[in-house]
DNA sequence: TCTCATTTATGACTACACTCAGATTATAGA
DNA sequence: TCTATAATCTGAGTGTAGTCATAAATGAGA
């Protein structure tokens, strides 16, 4: 054997490791649950300060202090990792974004807020965001990570979706019209815009500036007449 | 000195190597353009045949018989050799797909003719295409592939957006809306379709059946009253 | 308590995109 | 033609994501 690595004594545990403790519960499940959280928070960390492209795989597992092979048992990849750190936040932002609605906006409105708090969001890390946009928008067959966007899409669709069918209730909007559908395109609208800023083809300003016309355009197409 | 590779003598050329041809419009120039189209066009060959992730850029330079390093002077990276692979044939595509439009079909025919044909071309290799959708989606600051990808979109936009302006010369659509505007929301609507189906979230045919439907709710927030 | 099978962990190793210091080749001027 | 300079080329070298054979930890049954 080749020498052993002499640390793994002084991890950040959530304060549960009495040395002896064979709980019922299976220490294994739980250990592994630490430890994913270890290695999720490590990463944040260091894409939060470094950027992606510049934070290795070593440091990140050294920093949630395990062996560089073992951070490919709970990732199947760097970009896994960087699903990981966004789904839950990204989630938590846009179900906000979708509770805090003013109370009887217009629907352009309250699609503009909702997309407001996802561009804040966005251009808190260009480098983060564009990492992500870039892996999320195609993922492998590796279904973990397709099951994150599903998820993410959910509430997104979900939350847009919901919005449209209040508009129905209220009649102002038509009944004959799947509002998941129309949800789709309203995303696809912010993300193609999103896509170019991104992807420099706008700026941050024009990107927003746009967006409003091209969704009242859109909402053109189902309002009651 | 190590070794100096022996071959440089069976290239392809497009027979203009007559040996002490010290032509007036300088060689540099025409030796660099042959080059850089034999890279191309051994990079088209072997993402064609292998794959893009299982082709690797040695073998790339060894078909186009140049050394590794100056692969890198005619490509930034091996993305974007992809992107050249990709943007002639792929602005060909979609160029013949809006000349050979059947006259006096509808708005929406027309659009999904355009996309049918962008359609079948993604499908003749996967792979090809997620790699270039995931490239194409967020360019990094590098220009070069920038200005492809403007190129691209300049083509794809404007021939949507003159579908749109017939439209408005025959007073079925509004008078007063922006065409490119509109394109920008017809391709999101595509996009995001494609991006579904490519990342696994839908089947090609639900990508396809969904697609119409979608257009056509966003049509109608276009056609005239 | 002591097997022993199964799960989990490890880091040396591998493969490959990309770099760089130095070699080679083209051109312009003498 | 020869020389100096600039442009172009080169492949051994580098850094890092991801693998894999081997080791350690765990828990069920005796």
């Amino acid at each position: 054997m080749v020498e052993r690595k002499e640390k793994r004594t002084s991890v950040a545990h959530a304060g549960a490791e009495n040395k002896h403790e064979s709980a019922p519960t299976g220490r294994r499940e739980r250990n592994k649950q630490e430890k994913l959280a270890r290695i999720v928070e490590a990463a944040k960390e260091l894409f939060g300060t470094k950027g992606f492209a510049e934070t290795t795989t070593q440091e990140i597992a050294e920093k949630a202090d395990i062996g560089t092979g073992t951070l490919f048992l709970y990732a199947k990849s760097k970009e896994d990792l960087l699903v990981m750190v966004f789904k839950d936040e990204m989630i938590a932002t846009s179900q906000a974004a979708f509770g805090k609605q003013p109370a009887g906006s217009s629907l352009i409105d309250q699609l503009m807020h909702v997309f407001d708090t996802m561009i804040v969001y966005h251009a808190q890390d260009l480098d983060l965001a564009k990492a992500l946009i870039r892996e999320i928008t195609v993922p492998p067959e590796n279904s973990s990570r397709r099951s994150d966007l599903q998820a993410l899409m959910q509430v997104i669709y979900g939350g847009i979706a919901d919005l449209v069918i209040a508009g129905q209730k209220t009649g102002k909007l038509r009944q004959d019209i799947d509002p998941l559908l129309v949800a789709e395109s309203f995303f696809a609208i912010y993300y193609i815009g999103l896509l170019g800023w991104l992807g420099g083809l706008a700026t941050r300003r024009q990107f927003i500036n746009r967006l409003r016309p091209r969704l009242e355009c859109a909402i053109e197409g189902i309002v009651a007449h």
